[in-house]
DNA sequence: CGCGGGATAGACAGAACTGTCTGTTCGTGG
DNA sequence: CCACGAACAGACAGTTCTGTCTATCCCGCG
């Protein structure tokens, strides 16, 4: 039976590098960090890392899972649900989080366009990246069917275009990414109203 | 003297590797491209490669140099100074680049944020990166100056969210980033008229 | 008490990476 | 015709990468 992690004792082997991989994967991406590295600062053996992971391609694909439950759900809906009352309040919201996001030391940039990056759309990482951002797009599409705009699925897509550009701004050092698009976002309400 | 690449004449090995690396770099990124596997598809001997780049990373300073020339100014400025009279007009026409850009078989990502996200924003390739990202934001900056828009500058880093989130929009198969992209720049461009 | 599962450290294989070095060949200008 | 520079092929060193394997250890449970 696996305990699912009493909070206080020592957190177990796979849980360990789990945390630590997506610690180095968001911030350096995935090319960058070999296995070595990972098992070193899990304290974890390499016969136990590659039993919990029989190849590092299953490591990433359960750091981008990991990264979809806290970031996408985690901090983007779950915050920005709990900024507004009403369906656009909450979408406008959204960038809101980012602003808050991109000022703190928790800023580590967006996987899945890295990942996505890194091994190109063909590439079963890169596939799963384009999934995990069209799951983020459906987040937005909900929403926008819950306020009422007429189009949800392209009022998505081009909510999502900010959403990137705003977070690569931020990466290159842009603090007020957020604000910019957050106002662009607010005409792109009116547009689909 | 070096020859300034007759047409027509073998290219030199210098131009050669420079060619291959533009390819191999602008679709797979940096990390995953190899010294080996550019000298071997340029034709070049080992010596003659590190002769001319005395390491990778000054090979990668030079493909971003000429993704500069043949990009930023070469395809992205020119095309769209060739498309409208005004400058407001050659403003949007970026858009009708990018769609013509995206459906292309040349389409291959945009490099400057490719090697940002794998580099990092420390690392002398990063900064180079956000620089060459700069350079291409003065140039709608100017457009934005000349249209007489207000506030160049914010307008240009508002400008430029649009242009990085439907490059990765395409990248991740969205054909139709570029006209909503075209859409929400159109808006923009009201809110600083 | 003793056994088994899960974890440990770390050697090892084989490939790939960057960068160095040797020795040869070829074309051109003096 | 010869000398020189540039490019050639490719071996080599040293590191790093993924993944395998051995051998030991510890802890809880029957």
């Amino acid at each position: 039976m696996q305990a699912p992690e009493t909070p206080g004792a020592t957190p177990t082997a796979r849980e360990r590098i789990l945390a630590t991989s997506y610690r180095l994967f968001a911030r350096r991406g995935v090319l960058g960090v070999g296995v070595d590295e990972v098992i070193e600062r899990s304290h974890v053996a390499k016969a136990t890392f590659y039993k919990h992971f029989p190849s590092k391609n299953d490591l990433v694909l359960a750091f981008l899972d990991r990264r979809e439950r806290e970031w996408t759900v985690g901090l983007v809906e779950a915050e920005s649900h709990k900024r507004g009352e009403t369906a656009e309040e909450r979408l406008l919201a959204i960038f809101d989080v980012f602003d808050e996001w991109f000022r703190s030391d928790d800023f580590d940039g967006i996987a899945f366009i890295t990942v996505l990056l890194e091994m190109g759309k063909s590439h079963p990482l890169g596939q799963a990246s384009i999934q995990h951002l069209a799951n983020l797009r459906a987040i937005v599409s909900k929403r926008a069917a819950e306020a009422g705009l007429r189009d949800p699925e392209q009022f998505a897509r081009s909510w999502q275009i900010l959403m990137k550009g705003s977070i690569i701004a931020a990466l290159e050092g842009d603090l007020d990414a957020a604000q910019r698009a957050k106002a662009m976002a607010a005409n792109l309400i009116e547009q689909f109203r």
